[in-house]
DNA sequence: GTCAGATTGACATGTATGATGTCAAAATAT
DNA sequence: ATATTTTGACATCATACATGTCAATCTGAC
């Protein structure tokens, strides 16, 4: 077999592995907010928020690649736990921004403070050079892909 | 920064990736489909049968890691569509073996062929050795996940 | 400034992918 | 032989979104 279609073998296995990948990734996040009272769309919410700071609803949208109606739904649940509030929004005033409280920002900072706590166990007996030369094959990959989708629906 | 810290940023952007990778993943695969009639459910079953051969429905759930109750649905749209048929299974007489007729081997095999084409293409500028790596680390990944998983669960 | 078109929050409804519960028939284990 | 398990079949539920619509507000071109 020749080393050009081990490497289509492999990519092929490395894209079906996304899904197991993911599930087992988000069984884990799960297991890690037992106890927090967070669901895990309240905590992809406060992630954005933490990264970006104050957004408004379909800003946060378009980082996490879904509808804003949904996200609209997410972001009141947090609002309705003071885990979020509302800020006046200087481009838009009937669309505030959405800020962390100071609860919700220790709370999201100490979930993902234990995360990644996690992945550093998980990470112990990986090489560093093979994990940063995966992060680019990954990145690469993920482009190539979203690149591909564009070009068939046009 | 530490090179380990970097290590553990790298493998948290690789976690949180699989997301967006399989989402863009399973939209080419959706977009390969057109014209087949078939379902990306259906195309599952398809190509458990055509790498393992014949399988009971609850064999078939468990390659696919959910529950048999489900793939019972998928299983019964393929036998309708005349792409699987029941076979005798000397295990267990109430439970038939599903088989791939003709028919819907060769259009998984097709499937597949072209799946396989696409992702030829998206790999042609991706080095083989790092892809190879690439497989190695997310696999060695997902173990370790999925170990972390069963012991939080303890 | 005004008016057409876009943006936004709010709400209602739809959909895909499963999980869960239950039952009766059949098979298997003891 | 009988207790236990497995299986197919069907019904119900849950989650994570997408889609459609409306009224209010905002923005941009004139």
């Amino acid at each position: 077999m020749t080393n050009v279609m081990m490497k289509h073998d492999d990519l092929y296995k490395i894209i079906w592995m996304s899904r197991p990948l993911m599930q087992a990734a988000e069984t884990l996040v799960e297991q890690g907010l037992q106890g927090t009272g967070l669901t895990v769309r309240a905590r992809a919410v406060l992630e954005i928020l933490l990264r970006h700071g104050s957004l408004s609803v379909p800003d946060i949208a378009v980082h996490l690649e879904i509808k804003r109606q949904y996200v609209q739904v997410m972001v009141n649940e947090t609002l309705a736990e003071g885990l979020t509030r509302k800020q006046d929004n200087p481009r838009h005033r009937a669309s505030p921004l959405i800020a962390l409280t100071g609860k919700g920002e220790q709370l999201i900072a100490r979930v993902t403070e234990r995360e990644l706590e996690i992945v550093a166990a998980l990470g112990a007996e990986l090489n560093p050079d093979e994990v940063r030369t995966t992060l680019q094959v990954t990145s690469a990959l993920l482009q190539k892909m979203k690149t591909a989708v564009k070009e068939e629906r046009e």
